[in-house]
RNA sequence: CGGGGUGUAGCGCAGCCUGGUAGCGCGCCUGCUUUGGGAGCAGGAUGUCGGGAGUUCAAAUCUCUCCACCCCGACCA
């Protein structure tokens, strides 16, 4: 491609709608504009990226067995009163009306349709298993639409749904998408690391998400350096002290603490650690109060608290109502006889049922702080048994920090950040049951299919891509995703016909050799050319001057060299070769 | 959904408080010069000041309202 024909529209300053790196590179590149809140035009530049990333993932989906279909963007509405999820998919389904008041959505993902296929064309175990899968338009209509193609509304995304007469046959493809995945974001020249999911209620082995790893990315990725166990910081599961309770050194005292409401400034005031403080949160479960413990210095796993029995579903308490059951303002509630509070203060009390949910490190912990359950006080050395009762129930209820045991047993865990690019899912018979895709077996009995889906964020990756690559300049494309993957700028092109010349040889010889380069054959200076080129994170460069034409020399140099280096001109084409070799 | 903020030329911004009819930088166009890291000089084009309503002799500026966009939060006591 000649940059003088294709579409070349930089700019200096970065729109400012954009956050994000990778978001204010994508906008000043000029790979994409946006047209309304997460809804993006794919500009010739970006769109080169786009299909890179697709046309690797499609070459190892058809390598991987699956077979590519293409399902309509605009389905009706009964698929998915059928299967449940017009009422339970919730806002985020864009749903519209047709020309004769039918309902429609604008598929978010396609589980309805896909197994509405399954249920009409599978009926038999022989033709049984099948893997399809698409790579198409999405909409979502996010809440908080942000981060440019991060997270938008509308996105390209690869979805497969695998159909099979069992359960160790889904997982025997869950095992070979887990390969493919591998393999997928490997090529895709990403640095990333496969993690465990949740499964939500559907239960199964098996989950995992696909994380590339940024400081910048949304989730957390809690893992081991000494083995290979990576978690979602959601279902990282904490580990419960080994070590045995300390006895009681201290009497319990009552303490003032005006206006200390969290535990971070009762620590401070009372020059104690962080973590010898309890802080409680008062949640709701079907019109029962209860209270959670965790050490002040943890943060609370909502996800967590959702698979206690008892407090699926939960929702935080309002001010109201934790006034109303533990007769004490938040700031300073705590496990210490709350229900005698409540009859002290509230003349006409509500009748008392407090559920004490302690998290296992606040079970083990002994002298501790916590609320008095009286406005401005809080207690110190607060011991279980002793001073209160041992809690109603012990469970995993915080999130993980650096320093944990590893669940595996080996090693202490590291946290860090990830963009979520891929998702593995064994469904099990969620959506064969819901919608009837069931097929005889080899005895003659109907039975549903068991389902996997396996889904890849297209055009997230462009971004999560740039967000893990860039500098001061600009962006840092791997090779296999950057939107050319070489780039000849001639100095002089419009002056001196030998350069122009060269140029035009070279770049003959190049494009016959299969290289996607880019001919830098604007009218521009040579600054202002060197700095597209690295604003648009093409990761090898060949320059071509009279000077070094004199010499019978070329230039290159790669994208994040600090130097460039000469070869002879006669080599130009082995050089880049050896340099992707190399890469 | 709640809170905060912003909306002025293609992009980044000033002007608004204290009303008097719009400016700067980049970009764009023309010419000359320049040509190895976003050139210099000269000239030029471009705005319903987000929309609507109101106050006023007069509104980018004050008031109301609607819209769009960005950020934070969505109960961690």
């Amino acid at each position: 491609m000649r940059s003088s024909r294709h579409f070349i529209s930089t700019i200096k300053e970065a729109p400012a709608e954009a956050e994000l790196v990778s978001h204010k590179l994508m906008l000043r590149a000029g790979m994409i504009r946006r047209l309304a809140a997460g809804i993006y035009t794919w500009m010739p530049t970006g769109l080169r990226v786009v299909r890179k990333i697709e046309a690797i993932v499609r070459e190892e989906m058809n390598r991987a067995g699956a077979l590519e279909l293409s399902m309509p963007v605009v389905q009706p509405a009964e698929l998915w009163q059928e299967s449940g999820r017009w009422g339970a998919y919730g806002p985020e389904l864009l749903r519209f009306k047709d020309r004769h008041e039918r309902d429609f959505v604008i598929q978010p993902t396609s589980e309805e349709v896909i197994t509405d296929i399954a249920r009409a064309e599978l009926r038999s175990y022989r033709k049984l298993p099948v893997h399809f899968y698409q790579i198409q338009t999405k909409f979502r209509d996010e809440r908080r639409p942000r981060f440019g193609v991060m997270r938008g509304r509308e996105f390209v995304m690869k979805d497969g749904y695998s159909f099979h007469a069992d359960h160790a046959d889904l997982e025997r493809e869950y095992r070979n998408m887990y390969d493919t995945y591998t393999r997928i974001f490997t090529r895709l020249g990403l640095k990333f690391r496969a993690v465990a999911a949740d499964t939500g209620a559907i239960g199964g082995t098996g989950s995992h998400e696909f994380q590339v790893l940024a400081d910048s990315g949304e989730d957390a990725i809690a893992y081991s350096p000494d083995s290979d166990y990576a978690a979602n910081l959601e279902l990282a599961e904490a580990v419960f002290p080994i070590e045995k309770r300390k006895n009681p050194s201290r009497e319990k005292q009552k303490v003032p603490t005006p206006g200390k409401t969290r535990c971070e400034e009762v620590a401070e005031l009372l020059k104690l650690p962080l973590a010898r403080t309890v802080k409680a949160i008062a949640v709701m479960s079907n019109d029962k109060f209860a209270l959670l413990l965790i050490r002040g210095d943890h943060t609370l796993n909502e996800f967590k608290v959702g698979k206690v029995p008892f407090l699926n579903p939960f929702r935080f308490a309002s001010e109201a109502e934790i006034e109303k059951f533990m007769g004490c303002r938040p700031g300073y509630i705590g496990p210490v006889d709350p229900s005698l509070h409540a009859n002290k203060s509230n003349p006409n009390p509500a009748p008392v049922d407090i559920q004490i949910v302690a998290d296992g490190a606040v079970a083990q912990m002994s002298d501790f702080v916590c609320g008095a359950n009286e406005a401005g006080f809080h207690l110190v050395d607060v011991n279980w048994v002793r001073d209160l009762p041992e809690p109603g129930t012990v469970a995993d209820i915080r999130n993980v920090v650096e320093g944990d045991p590893s669940p595996d047993g080996k090693g202490t865990l590291k946290i860090q950040r990830g963009i979520e690019v891929g998702h593995i899912f064994q469904l099990r018979t969620k959506y064969s049951e819901a919608l009837k895709a069931v097929f005889l077996d080899d005895k003659g009995a109907p039975r549903p299919m068991e389902m996997g889906c396996y889904g890849i964020g297209i055009t997230r990756i462009a971004a999560a891509a740039i967000e893990q690559n860039h500098d001061q300049r600009g962006i840092v494309f791997p090779r296999p995703i950057a939107p050319f993957e070489a780039c000849l700028v001639p100095i002089g092109f419009h002056m001196s016909p030998a350069v122009r010349e060269a140029a035009e040889t070279l770049y003959a010889q190049l494009l016959a050799a299969g290289i996607d380069v880019l001919l830098e054959d604007r009218d521009e200076r040579p600054g202002v050319l060197f700095a597209d080129m690295d604003l648009l994170g093409i990761p090898h460069r060949l320059v071509l001057s009279e000077r070094g034409l004199a010499a019978g020399t070329i230039e290159y140099k790669g994208r994040t060299q600090a130097a460039a280096q000469n070869a002879p001109l006669a080599s130009a084409l082995q050089l880049l070769k050896d340099k992707f070799a190399a890469a």
